[in-house]
DNA sequence: ATTGACTCCGTACCTAAGTACAGCGTGTAT
DNA sequence: ATACACGCTGTACTTAGGTACGGAGTCAAT
């Protein structure tokens, strides 16, 4: 069974133009072009991007796929300390965002006390360097 | 008081090229060149550098934030709707992330139970369909 | 008067993850 | 045999927020 790369990009749900661009980055093995020039592809390249879209799903960026990959699938350790750091990253970032979130929230509050008309108590915030940041 | 282009940005703690990218998307008054042809700055730029970068650590995008300077600075419920929105954002952001950190949690730890030396449950995971994205 | 530091402008480059397009060749159906 | 869909390569474009560079002009100090 072999398809072209406009049915494989039908079947994994993706466009022509990111299965040659994963070649490029190496994420596929190019398949070997018999004498047409056509690309033939199998259940194997099918699979293939299924692996790299559902690693990004969890957060894996290309280049971090391409490491597992490489890891040739079953040293366990190496993927596991790539997972370990993804997840420690990602915790960082929740937390970035909880602050963040938080001093919006402030911000959108005073103005709804505030009900200043003459001027924002958000732009106020950015004119003068106190009240931002506080935990 | 006024300086040049160079102090400005030690002044500001940004690149000289940062100070003419603002200028050239309109985040900062191009200031008039005297004859010599060297910009002349004041305090008001550096403020509006400061206004600049306070309002990219609460999460606008330089965009936003030339939104936030045409309102000229005084129609609180424009500049309280943009920091709505961002609050909004910010709040799927966090929650997909922490949708992201579970899924990653429980790859690592299904590792640490497996103990599998011939193959990965991370791998596995993104090789098969199922297992992944149960909430 | 010459060195070294500073500034000017315009353009190209960077990351990430693709997307789009031009100009060509090919495969198939009628 | 001719139209139309599909494929090929290589390059440029996209967003965001800058950074870097080349070649020129200028300023201040010695």
């Amino acid at each position: 069974m072999s398809f072209t790369i406009g049915r494989l990009a039908k079947l994994a749900n993706v466009n022509i133009e990111t299965i040659r661009f994963y070649e490029r980055k190496g994420l596929l093995i190019q398949p070997i072009k018999p004498l047409t020039g056509y690309r033939k592809y199998d259940d194997q390249a099918l699979s293939r991007i299924r692996f790299v879209k559902r690693a990004q799903e969890v957060g894996f960026t290309l280049n971090e796929i391409q490491s597992l990959l490489d890891i040739e699938s079953n040293n366990c350790n190496e993927v596991q300390h790539i997972a370990k750091d993804k997840l420690t990253l990602t915790r960082q970032k929740i937390a970035d965002l909880q602050r963040l979130e938080n001093t919006l929230q402030n911000l959108v509050m005073q103005c709804e006390i505030t009900q200043n008309k003459t001027h924002c108590p958000i732009v106020d915030s950015f004119n003068n360097s106190s009240s931002l940041n506080k935990k």
